[in-house]
DNA sequence: TCCCTTCGGTGAACCGATTCATTGCGCATA
DNA sequence: TATGCGCAATGAATCGGTTCACCGAAGGGA
C-alpha cells in the first residue's frame, strides 16, 4: 500500500502528477481560498495516490522564519526533571501555557559534556528559549543568549540581561527562618547547597545564596554557620547522611531548615531511622511546597512558592515576544511573585529539657 | 554592543566579509579540519564581528534532512502529563535514553480541537513520534503514521502497524483480583474508565478493556458487573465519588480494584471521609505503583510496571529506527514487560460479619 | 466592438545553509 | 624546464517549500 520503496514525495512531483505548478500546488495546501476547486481537488487526488505527506515541516520553516517551538533549559540533567516532585508544577505551568499557542516545547537534554550540550542549544530549531534555574556560567545558558533569540530566565536573575520570573527566595527563606525562632528554638541547623555567603562562588544558584542570606537574617542571633551543611545533589541521600551526623553530635540542633523539600524528606528520613520524634525533639522546614510536602511524616511545614505560575508566565512572556519578534525579549520585565509560609506538623516549640 | 537594529545576519554576509566564499565559510564552522587555519580565523573573526549567531538550524536541517528532535504524543493534554504522578516515571525513562543521543524531545501539545491537533502534529519538526497510551482514532495518531516516520507506540498495541512496548496489562489486573480473591472477597468492586468490555466502544484505550477483563478473569465467580463505576477523567475526584456511592449501598463492596494509582486514591479519600477503616473494613488495590503508591495511608497495594523502562525503550527503539532510516520503524518489534503485585497495607480479609 | 476588471494560475526568486566536483596554486621530482 | 601531486578554496547545485509580481482568459459595461 505505501510505496515504501520510493524516493521521498516532494510537492514537485505532487504538482507534476496533477498538471499544476508548484506554485498551485502549494496553495492547495496552504491557502486553499487562493485556488479554485477543481485544481484543490486534482492536487489533493494526487497527493494521495503519491502518498504525499504534507509539506515538509523543515522546509516550510526554513521559509516561514519560524522554528514554532520553544525550548526549555533545564538546571539539571533532564532525566532529574521528572525525579524531582518540586519541578513537575512547574512544568505543568509551561505546557498548560503552550496548549494556548500553536508551538511545541522542546526539552533540551543536558549532557555529561559542556561543550556537547552547548552544541545542542545552538542547534536547536527552536524561536526562544526558557532558562529554568540554571546557574551562572552554564555554557548552555551562554550558547542560548549567543543566539540572539527571546529568552525567559525563571528562578535566577543573571543581572537583567533577559525577563525574569522567580520569587523572593531571601524573604521566603527568612519567614521559614522567623517561624522557627518565633517557636523558641536557638540552635538551628540548615542543609544548603553551598555553606558559604560568598556570592562569587563560581557555579552556584543565586537562589541558594540568597535563601541561606534569608535564613541567616531570620535566624539573627541563633545563626551558627557551623551548623550549616552542604548537601548536593539535591536529594534526599546526601540530606540524610548530613541530619544523620547533626543528630549524632553532643548538642544536636532543635530544628533544620531545609533549602528544599527534597532535602527535607532525606532529614525526616535520617530522624526516623535514629528513632528521633518529629517535630516532639526535631522541628524540620522545607522549601518550594512540592506535591510531596503534604504527604511526608509528619507532614511537612514549608515555604511555598506557586511554581506553576512561574511555568505559566514564563512561557506567556516568551511565546509574546517571539510573536512580537524582540531580540533577547523585552528587558524591562520583572516579576517576583510571593511565597507563603505554610505551618504543617514538622514544626513545634524545642523539647524543653 | 549587539547590532539588533540590523537585518540578520547571514553566512554569506559572514563569508563576504571575511573575503572567502559561503563554501569556504561553512566549512569553517562546520568541518574545521577542511580549511586553513588562516581562513578559519577570518571566518570566525568576521562572525563575531557582525555578531554572527552560529548557522540558522533551520536551514542546515533542511540541508542535513534531519530535524534533531523526536516528538511524544500524550494521551492526555500535556498539562495533564505533569499532574500523574504515574507519568513521569515513564518520561524520565524516556530522557534519559535522550541523553545518550543528540537529540531533542518535542512535547506536543494537544489541544481542544481535533483539526487544529493533528496540524500540530503534522508540522512538528521531528524525525519520529512515540505514542504514548493515546486511544484509538486519535486524531493526532493519525496524522502521526501519515507522516511516514519512525513511530514507537507504548501502552495501546493498535494493531501491529509500529513497534510496541507496553506490559501485559490483563495478566496484571488478574494478579490483582486473584490477589483479593484469594484474601476472601466475595463483594469486589471495580473503578474503571469504561463499564463495558465491547472492544469496539469508540475511543477506549485498549488497556482498560484488558484491564477490565483481567479483573473479570481474576475474579471469576465473584465478578458483578453491577460494582462496575467508570470514572472520567482518570483523577481521585471521580474514584471519590464512586466510591462514595458504593460505600453508601445496602450491601457495600469489601474490596475495590482501581484501574489506576489515581483512582485509588480517590477511593482512599472517600473511605476516609466515611470512617471506613482500610484495609478492616475495605481493601483497595491500585495500578501503575507510581511514586505516590508507598505514601498514601495506608500505602496501597497495587500491581507494579516499569514505567522507566517503558520510557527509555520506547527512546532507544525510536532512536535507532531514526537513525538507520526506517520508514515507519522495524515492525516486528514488540516488548512485553513483566508486572508485579506489590503487597503493602490496604489489602485484607474482609471483616467477618 | 472595445476596454477594464476580476479571477486563477504561473514560474522565478528566495529562505540559509551544506556538499562536492572542479579549479588553481605551489612545491617536489625527474 | 616540464610533469605530477596534493592541499585549499571555489561556486553551483541542492534541500523542499512559500510567495508574489505578472499574465492570460473570461465576463461585464458602455
Amino acid at each position: 500500500m505505501t510505496p515504501s520503496e520510493e524516493r521521498r514525495v516532494r510537492l514537485r512531483d505532487v504538482a507534476e502528477r496533477a498538471g499544476v505548478s508548484v506554485g498551485s500546488a502549494s496553495q492547495a495546501f496552504g491557502r486553499p481560498e487562493l485556488v479554485s476547486e477543481q485544481v484543490r481537488k486534482r492536487v489533493l487526488d494526487a497527493a494521495s495516490a503519491l502518498g504525499y505527506p504534507g509539506p515538509d515541516p523543515a522546509a516550510r520553516r526554513l521559509r516561514l522564519g519560524r522554528a514554532g517551538a520553544i525550548g526549555l533549559i533545564f538546571a539539571e540533567r533532564l532525566g532529574y526533571a521528572f525525579t524531582d516532585p518540586a519541578q513537575a508544577p512547574f512544568l505543568r505551568g509551561v505546557a498548560s501555557a503552550m496548549e494556548e499557542s500553536p508551538n511545541g516545547l522542546l526539552l533540551i537534554p543536558d549532557s555529561r559534556y559542556r561543550e556537547e550540550a552547548a552544541r545542542t542549544v545552538r542547534e536547536a530549531a527552536v524561536d526562544g528559549f526558557i532558562v529554568y534555574s540554571t546557574p551562572q556560567n552554564d555554557p548552555r545558558v551562554e550558547a542560548a543568549l549567543a543566539r540572539g533569540l527571546p529568552v525567559v530566565t525563571v528562578d535566577q536573575p543573571r543581572g537583567a540581561e533577559t525577563p525574569f520570573v522567580g520569587i523572593d527566595d531571601r524573604a521566603g527563606a527568612r519567614s521559614a527562618a522567623e517561624h522557627l525562632r518565633g517557636l523558641g528554638h536557638q540552635r538551628v541547623a540548615v542543609l544548603s547547597f553551598v555553606t558559604s555567603l560568598d556570592p562569587h562562588g563560581g557555579l552556584e544558584l543565586d537562589l541558594s545564596v540568597e535563601r541561606l542570606e534569608g535564613y541567616r537574617e531570620g535566624l539573627a542571633g541563633a545563626w551558627d554557620p557551623s551548623l550549616v551543611r552542604a548537601c548536593r545533589p539535591n536529594a534526599p541521600e546526601p540530606a540524610r547522611e548530613a541530619t544523620l551526623e547533626l543528630l549524632g553530635e553532643r548538642e544536636p540542633p532543635t530544628a533544620i531548615l531545609a533549602m528544599t523539600d527534597t532535602l527535607a524528606v532525606g532529614a525526616l528520613q535520617a530522624a526516623a531511622e535514629l528513632g528521633v520524634s518529629v517535630p516532639a525533639e526535631l522541628s524540620v522546614v522545607g522549601f518550594d511546597d512540592s506535591p510531596v510536602a503534604a504527604h511526608t511524616t509528619p507532614p511537612l511545614t514549608t515555604v511555598a512558592q506557586p511554581q506553576e505560575e512561574k511555568g505559566r508566565l514564563a512561557a506567556q512572556w516568551l511565546v509574546e515576544d517571539v510573536e512580537r519578534g524582540v531580540g533577547l525579549g523585552a528587558k524591562d520585565r520583572r516579576a517576583i511573585l510571593p511565597t507563603e509560609l505554610v505551618v504543617r506538623e514538622s514544626t513545634a516549640p524545642p523539647a524543653v529539657p
